[in-house]
RNA sequence: GGCCGAGUGGCGGAAUGGCAGACGCACAGGACUUAAAAUCCUGUGGGGGGUUACCCCCGUGCGGGUUCGAGUCCCGCCUCGGCUACCA
């Protein structure tokens, strides 16, 4: 039995021993510690930091921090000054939900699930910087995130510069300045890039608390299912929407997925269109409004008498049957007539009590009423109705709009719906065509949305799209009536959460003789940073609809400044504030007089590659890039763009699963037969016979043709599919329990090896098996296994490589070194299990060639390497040591192989000389036997010869 | 509905427009063993032919196209996955 045990424990690669060896050897002499200023090439290579949930880290994590530590360690090893730091997103509301529970400190439950997740990381082998680990609810970090939100407060948009500047700088009108003080910090407060403004909450009364979006569903809390009001709260914004265009523009200098790019444009959302206002009074009055306009020009603000829209097709006014205006409107009042009153107060009534999810439902039939008024569209002065519809959103553009129900399938759907009349004025250019949507369907049922010639629009009539709109724009703008105007979806960005747990406001609202807030704002000076969370009793939500921090002891909440009291500012910051920054601090992480050095900061950065989750495409990365923007302008860091490279990694599924559905007695039903219903639950196609789903063994399916099919009854198909991991699935892969059974190495390597970084994968427990032994298999290559101690195997000897070996070991190098560099893992990964498959073979294993593929794994299995290097016979960790070079002679064949193809068709194979010219290959070719035999007696009418490549004859 | 991505052996996947299926898993056969496990070796897309070396046909979701040549490029579909949702 002893002798058995030390058999296990020594020779055969025990990745139980030699990781924490490791780690342990890593963490004492601080071998990844990053220098503060790069010595020469520098790379930042950064993870997405977690959010340290309960659970601790899902086999989805360890994806993309392997690929950056393999960047990271190849990096190092050549050469490069590496900065690869990890922390923690730790604001949340989990944490919170726990404090409500168990009435904790949130602090509490974060710093053991923090300490879970670093244990984790660190039982992984990464290379991270311990020593700059960070928590976004460190008070010595939130209070720099409170220090650039003041940069933010302080900051006002130059639209003319296109840049933020100090609010000091903002000029002030003559009649704000004759007012007096109050009212220039007043306007000042409007300008901020932080600001404040009523937005809607999610009150829920019945949980007595305002809830986050995403804790709304379908209209009622998350918990519970309670109903969820929607009212007005004074709320914290960013004025992202001043950075919109630079936002936008920018995009063309990161090397980032084209599909994040187009999703971020698309979220900014510029649209180039025109304003145009439309008469709300009467036929007579119209002509007298024309005139005004016409010397006065287009309002900066329309009044009173006139209803603005905005489109991004003006070439369609003529085209304008009717108008929307939103239930939120103002106008909605003024336009709506008497016998209207009561439609329209209950029909707005009716939409304030929908959430925002119901109100956007796409397979909703649109619904609105007729207000009774009418306006005037000013090309033509017929006067159009005016409706109040929820289709029409208040936050964007003008939140009225010219329906053109012809050309816009929103409007055409809703016209349709009331009867309201459709007017083509666009035809499909080459429209004669039967399948032209207007020939099919007749002109007034058609909605063509395409551009094309104008028709029906008097003197425009036969202009293209393009062209129209620019001549009437013009021709608005002329008479006073329009204007060119761009508009972005992008809205500002509501910063200010009713919650506990997040980052205080470094605010103060100044206080009047009765103790209440007089709406002027006060910063909390520098100086006093950081504003800390205070110690509540409990918490409870207080039942009221205003954040937590409500509940504070009057000591934390009315401070007393230069004699004067204050209330502090009770809203938190929402999670992503944290995150906006901290690849910032990582740079200079226990800096106490500033947020980060300026030069070390400009030595560091950009960020050169940026690893994560494509679930963070928009808002993360358009957040963080907004305040990077807002510091780059006040002179706080010195590039435009925080993150020069950007990959997503893909997610990793549970292994794949069959399934079949039967019938309550027992009887299969196949796969095409089955449909999910409307509550979606599967029944039998065409009828209500419920079916349930049932998993399959792999041995009770086989595959025929295209189908799967169940083994017993072949006519039956099933299901073959791997879903997203999950508890209630059940399968959920915990990496723990891999590294336990299997080690951290195989861990790494099997999720590496599964395939492309970015792509969706399925486990395969049977995958990370094949790892292991991959890995077993290259520790016997080096290791004598049958010995009582790690000694080198016998065939590990001092003696230059064979020919044929230094072929293999320079193929390998070159390999490995392009596909680390291109990320291309699985297939460095297969090019290494290919030297072990060659060197496995040779009874004589030069050892500088062992040494060579110790260091070509080092970045993917760095434990097993280390302990092999020792082996190897060296006394320091190989973490520095110069990856390994090839030569490119070495890796050439004297002669290669070559395909002959007959019209396309390898029909034989030449062996020549590698630099074989042209004509060489093609005389070759021509006299192999079987490439005669199919040229026959055929013509030759053409050769192609690729040389190194292949030759083609085409004959005839 | 829109956008993005993907469809290649039994499975995960590989392939600058140039020999489809590298590498791994699984499976099968063999060696070692009293035996099993482990290990090592060999084979493995489908179909057909041949005594062996080997030869032929088909094959990258479907239908077209470009090209001497297409998994790869273009057009039109189908299926699956992800994201998103009336932005005028």
């Amino acid at each position: 039995m002893a002798r058995r045990a030390r058999r296990i424990t020594m020779p055969r690669y025990n990745p139980a021993d030699i990781e924490p060896k490791w780690q342990a050897f890593w963490e004492t002499k601080r071998t990844f510690a990053a220098p503060d200023r790069p010595a020469a090439r520098k790379r930042y290579i950064l993870d997405m930091f977690p959010y340290p949930s309960g659970d601790g880290l899902h086999v989805g994590h360890p994806e993309g921090y392997t690929a950056t530590d393999i960047v990271a360690r190849f990096e190092r090893m050549r050469g490069t000054s590496v900065l690869h730091p990890m922390g923690f997103d730790a604001f949340g509301l989990p944490a919170e939900e726990h404090a409500i529970r168990t009435n904790t400190p949130p602090r509490e439950s974060t710093e053991r699930n923090i300490a879970n997740f670093r244990r984790q990381l660190k039982m992984l082998g990464f290379s991270y910087d311990w020593d700059r680990e960070l928590a976004t609810t460190d008070v010595d970090y939130f209070r720099w995130t409170q220090w650039i939100f003041l940069v933010l407060f302080d900051t006002w948009f130059d639209a003319s510069a296109e840049r933020g500047r100090p609010i000091d700088a903002l000029p002030i009108p003559d009649d704000v300045a004759r007012r007096g003080d109050a009212a220039v910090r007043r306007y000042q407060d409007e300008h901020r890039l932080a600001f404040r403004a009523d937005a809607l909450v999610n009150w829920c009364p019945a949980l007595g608390t305002v809830l986050a979006n995403e804790e709304v569903i379908d209209g009622r809390s998350e918990r519970g299912g309670h109903p969820v009001e929607r009212i007005p709260l004074r709320q914290w914004m960013l004025r992202i929407t001043a950075y919109a265009d630079r936002l936008e523009r920018d995009l063309d200098q990161v090397d980032w997925p084209e599909g994040v790019k187009k999703l971020q444009r698309e979220w900014i959302g510029r649209s180039v269109g025109a304003e145009v206002d439309f008469f709300a009074g009467t036929r007579d009055a119209f002509g007298a409004w024309q005139a005004e306009r016409s010397v006065s020009g287009f309002a900066r603000r329309p009044d009173d008498r006139v209803l603005r829209v905005y489109t991004t097709r003006p070439d369609t006014l003529f085209g304008a049957t009717y108008m929307v205006i939103a239930p939120e409107h103002p106008f909605v009042d003024r336009l709506t007539t008497g016998a209207q009153r009561e439609t329209v107060d209950a029909y707005r009534k009716a939409v304030a009590a929908k959430s925002d999810r119901e109100r956007t439902e796409a397979t909703r039939a649109k619904t609105g009423v007729f207000t009774g008024g009418f306006a005037i569209n000013p090309v033509n002065g017929r006067p159009i109705p005016v409706w109040v519809a929820d289709y029409v959103l208040i936050g964007y553009g003008t939140g009225a709009i010219m329906a053109v129900p012809a050309h816009d399938t929103r409007d055409h759907e809703f016209a349709r719906q009331y009867g309201l009349p459709i007017e083509t004025v666009v035809a499909p250019i080459g429209s004669s065509d039967s399948d032209s949507p207007l020939a099919t369907d007749g002109p007034s049922n058609a909605c063509f949305v395409g551009e094309g010639r104008v028709v029906g629009s008097g003197p425009y009539d036969g202009l293209e799209t393009d062209a129209c709109k620019r001549r009437i724009t013009a021709d608005l703008a002329k008479a006073g009536l329009g204007r060119e105007a761009v508009n972005y979806k992008l809205r500002d960005w509501l910063f200010s959460r009713q919650r506990f747990w997040g980052e205080p406001f470094p605010i103060l609202h100044e206080l009047d003789e009765q103790g209440r807030p007089n709406g002027l704002l006060r910063a909390v000076p520098t100086e006093s940073l950081p504003v800390d969370l205070p110690r509540l009793d409990d918490y409870k939500p207080h039942g009221r609809p205003e954040p937590p921090l409500a509940k504070a002891p009057d000591a934390w909440l009315y401070p007393v400044i230069d004699g004067a009291p204050y209330r502090r500012e009770t809203n938190t910051m929402p999670q992503w504030a944290g995150s906006c920054w901290y690849y910032l601090r990582f740079i200079d992480p226990r800096n106490g007089t500033s947020f980060v050095d300026r030069d070390k900061e400009k030595a560091w950065m950009p960020v050169d590659l940026y690893v994560g989750g494509a679930e963070h495409a928009v808002l993360h990365l358009l957040y963080a890039r907004f305040w990077h923007k807002v510091l780059f302008d006040r002179g706080h860091v010195s590039t435009p763009e925080p993150f020069q490279k950007l990959v997503n990694q893909g997610m990793i599924l549970g292994e794949i699963e069959y399934s079949g559905y039967q019938e309550a007695d027992g009887a299969w039903v196949s796969r095409i037969e089955v449909e999910i219903g409307e509550d979606r639950r599967p029944r039998r196609r065409g009828t209500s016979i419920e079916v349930r789903e049932v998993r399959l063994r792999a041995d009770q399916v086989e595959k025929q043709g295209d189908a799967i099919v169940l083994r017993e009854a072949p006519d039956v198909r099933v299901w073959s599919r791997a879903e997203k991991m999950s508890k209630s699935r059940g399968n959920v892969v915990n990496p723990d329990r891999i590294v336990r059974d299997y080690g951290a190495d195989s861990l790494r390597l099997y999720e590496m090896f599964m395939g492309p970084l970015e792509a969706t994968k399925p486990w395969s427990m049977d995958g990370v098996n094949g790892v292991r032994g991959f890995l077993d298999r290259a520790w016997r290559m080096i290791i004598d296994d049958r010995a009582e101690t790690v000694v080198l195997h016998p065939s590990v000897v001092d003696e230059r490589p064979s020919d044929e070996q230094a072929k293999r070991l320079h193929r390998t190098i070159k390999a490995v070194t392009l596909d680390t560099e291109a990320m291309d893992f699985n297939t460095a990964i297969a090019r290494m299990m290919e030297f072990v498959n060659g060197f496995t073979r040779d009874t004589v294993r030069p050892r500088q060639a062992m040494e060579s593929f110790v260091l070509l794994i080092a970045p993917y299995a760095p434990h097993f390497a280390e302990e092999l290097w020792q082996a190897l016979g060296h006394a320091d960790t190989l973490a520095y040591e110069p990856w390994p070079t090839y030569d490119e002679a070495l890796t050439r064949d004297a002669t290669i192989e070559v395909p002959v193809q007959v019209n396309g068709k390898v029909r034989g194979k030449i062996e020549v000389a590698a630099g074989a010219p042209s004509d060489a290959l093609e005389r070759s070719a021509r006299t192999h036997e079987r490439v005669a035999e199919w040229i026959g007696g055929n013509t030759i009418v053409k050769v192609i010869v690729v040389p190194g490549r292949l030759v083609n004859f085409v004959v005839k």
